[in-house]
DNA sequence: CGAATAGTGTCTGTAAGACACTATTTT
DNA sequence: AAAATAGTGTCTTACAGACACTATTCG
């Protein structure tokens, strides 16, 4: 009988496929009012001059979250989403989340085929920054911006983009579309895409921005405001209105709480 | 200037971090009344005779999706979830079933050190089968067995669980669970879990079960008849009653709705 | 003042929660 | 008949949808 320790000794572990393992980002923020996704454009073949996720390998000794939120700071300009403390780890749950930035897995990327070059498996995941300043500086020299969604052409039949991406990025970017369009209507997560303080209407327009659609704005205010712990009041005193007046609002701050229950849904389909 | 083609032709693809890539799954179905999980004893180190989810390294040349269905059937029994057709591939969306059974994605765990031999991804998928037969023969004649996940004792405290499992399979299990347990909410899921044709009782049976605690009968009724496309009439002509007497029941087949709109809600927290 | 923005009040309809009732079978 | 299971009716309440109204600033 062999132990453990024995059985590692004397393990060999070439007697499966390799793979190289990366993640990729789908990246949101919002910018002049519009839903706005970071890209970053290839310089090397394969897909040379085309638009990508910002992505890269996952080392041997750190974990996909790991990666993401190194990758992160890289192309965001770290500090937004320091790392450590807030534990993704281990539920499908409510995710990690820094200094207003948000990051979460989506999904893995799997089909053989994907990357040309060998077989790669994508660890995707979903970051939101609250308006992020003008046009990212590339980490590795590369170009990068923020497009906004619907300049990019999803949606379309699928190879008719206007703007075709690298791999099956396309594919990823809608599903991470969905999951940041279907989360807003059963979390918190609105309150990642502004900057503290905020006020109702800054919220309502994250809602307006990703959904399309604004929500009724007095019934947006029951709810937001009836939901304990969605947004915490700053200050009474009223702050200075916009360029065209109007009556001062409300600042407020994010709370704790995570989800809606029940949610605020998308106009019935 | 290089093409795409010439520049594929000399990559060298040596130089990223080889990573193994498995499938594990959480299989779940009801036996006795009782939510039940498949396991498999282990055989060899690490954690010999632990038990743990079923899986199997992913192929060079199929996805994941494809390598949980393989396992899948070679663990249940080839059949009951025929390959191919249900296209999964995409999206975050509803997943492929087929036959009854239910696979989807859960998420993929990528901790360092989660395999003592080496680096190991698992890209954990979660899969539904309605009541199968007794006792499942093991494919590679290690013990395989349907345990209540009651009596597993997760939710205790980490590493005194009643029956530690291998490698995070503790972690992998407890989102699986709280995967399907969410999803009963708002898809029409429950009805993978009962084989055809079932009745208004059998599918409030399976959210008892999932749940722990049963919906009020007459609102559930409505619920689900008042879906449209949650489940479909199969046959007028009342069937046999129970052993124990009773109005016999109407049977119905499952509908094609996919989602719950508004959702089934647990009772409020 | 009017325009612009923020915030309130209130009516209505949908659907969930609770629970009492009827229906059809077996023993 | 009683027990068991299936199925219906109905009252109440929570809350979203719609929309008219008031409040406070700017020019």
């Amino acid at each position: 009988m062999q132990t453990e320790a024995e059985f590692l000794r004397s393990y060999d572990p070439s007697g499966f496929p390799p793979f190289a393992v990366t993640v990729d980002l789908a990246v949101f923020t919002i910018r002049a009012g519009l839903l706005a996704v970071l890209l970053v454009q290839r310089l090397e073949h394969p897909y040379q001059g085309y638009w990508a996720l910002p992505g890269g390998f996952v080392r041997r000794d750190e974990s996909a979250e790991a990666a993401a939120r190194r990758e992160l700071a890289e192309e965001t300009g770290a500090g937004t989403f320091a790392s450590g403390s807030t534990a993704v780890s281990g539920s499908t749950a409510v995710s990690g989340s820094t200094a207003g930035g948000h990051l979460e897995q989506l999904r893995t990327y799997s089909d053989p085929g994907r990357d040309p070059r060998m077989r790669v498996v994508s660890i995707a995941h979903v970051a939101l920054a609250p308006g992020l300043p003008e046009p990212v500086a590339g980490s590795d020299a590369a170009a990068a911006r923020w497009w906004p969604v619907a300049d990019l052409g999803l949606s379309m039949p699928a190879g008719s983009e206007a703007v075709p991406l690298a791999f099956d990025h396309a594919l990823i970017l809608a599903d991470a579309l969905e999951r940041v369009r279907s989360k807003l209507e059963y979390t918190t997560l609105a309150t990642r895409f502004v900057a503290e303080p905020f006020t109702i209407a800054d919220l309502r327009r994250v809602y307006a921005t990703v959904w399309g659609d604004a929500p009724d704005l007095a019934n947006f205010r029951r709810k937001v405001l009836g939901t304990p712990g969605f947004v915490i009041e700053e200050s009474r005193s009223p702050q200075a209105p916009g360029p065209a007046g109007g009556r001062p609002p409300l600042l407020y701050r994010r709370g704790d709480a995570a989800f809606l229950n029940p949610p605020i849904t998308r106009s019935r389909r």
